[in-house]
DNA sequence: ATTAACCCTATAACTTTTATGGGGTTTTAC
DNA sequence: GTAAAACCCCATAAAAGTTATAGGGTTAAT
């Protein structure tokens, strides 16, 4: 499951996508919307804007807005950026990979080389469906 | 991620497939090969005997066998018992159901219709995935 | 009868997630 | 220029979930 950060992350972008044309959109506008915490999501939303999706303006009037076309904003990277690794295990993970203690020889595990095929096809879909798929929907 | 529990028991799966015509197999052997600590290692294969996978025999000699063909033993099926939901989101989670609470109107919320296309996807991989093909690698 | 192993319940230790709080800095509007 | 509005940063507390431990009880084979 997705932690509630990645979610948020997501309706925040969404809410952002379909209020593009305002310019500037207050933290609070976005956290009344969900009933987010208004330290909680402006935590996130400086994570977003960290990595590029989002642009700040500060002062009165200012707020957030998105600066990539939602096409260019995979699911799979938020999923990272906000919760960390796609994969199932540690050992076939592409970013943040990590041995398993137990394995004495990865080379040789079997459910390594299985979880690289789930971690490849698991990818596929996530770096295929993007913002801009929850955006059609709503 | 998968949790350690889950990961142990495919761990374990595997081992008792690859030893399938040695009859019972002790919790011992099992949690040495593995470095599992025996206690955690016996609650994990307590519910996989309970969820139809395997058997036991008690008494000097006793153990824990394969029940099943590894052929039946969907990935899926394990990940949902030891970790639970496969969605990435509670709203659309076919056997832990739950409605998110920040949304006002699921049947509206693009982020729930694209989160079940994914989920679709990929229990397609988990199902046809199974401890079969764990072993096929080893 | 004894030993070896399964079975059950409770709880402690640890980690991660979720949330809160306060204070500071920057920018815009007036 | 000044006050108000909003971003930005850091630290920490509350809650939840995961991982592991402990002890005792039951069953079955030798």
């Amino acid at each position: 499951m997705l932690s509630k950060k990645t979610k948020y992350a997501l309706h925040a972008l969404t809410y952002l996508g379909k209020h593009k044309d305002k310019g500037a959109i207050l933290i609070q506008e976005i956290s009344e919307e969900y009933g987010i915490s208004h330290k909680f999501l402006e935590n996130i939303l400086l994570e977003l804007k960290k990595a590029g999706f989002l642009g700040s303006k500060k002062g009165k009037g200012g707020g957030y807005y998105l600066i990539k076309e939602p096409t260019d904003i995979p699911l799979s990277t938020v999923i990272r950026l906000l919760d960390g690794p796609i994969a199932l295990l540690p050992c076939v993970s592409l970013n943040y990979y990590e041995p398993c203690e137990e394995c004495k020889d990865q080379a040789k595990c079997g459910l390594n080389m299985v979880m690289i095929q789930v971690r490849d096809e698991t990818l596929k879909i996530l770096k295929m469906k993007s913002l801009e798929d929850i955006l059609k929907e709503e």
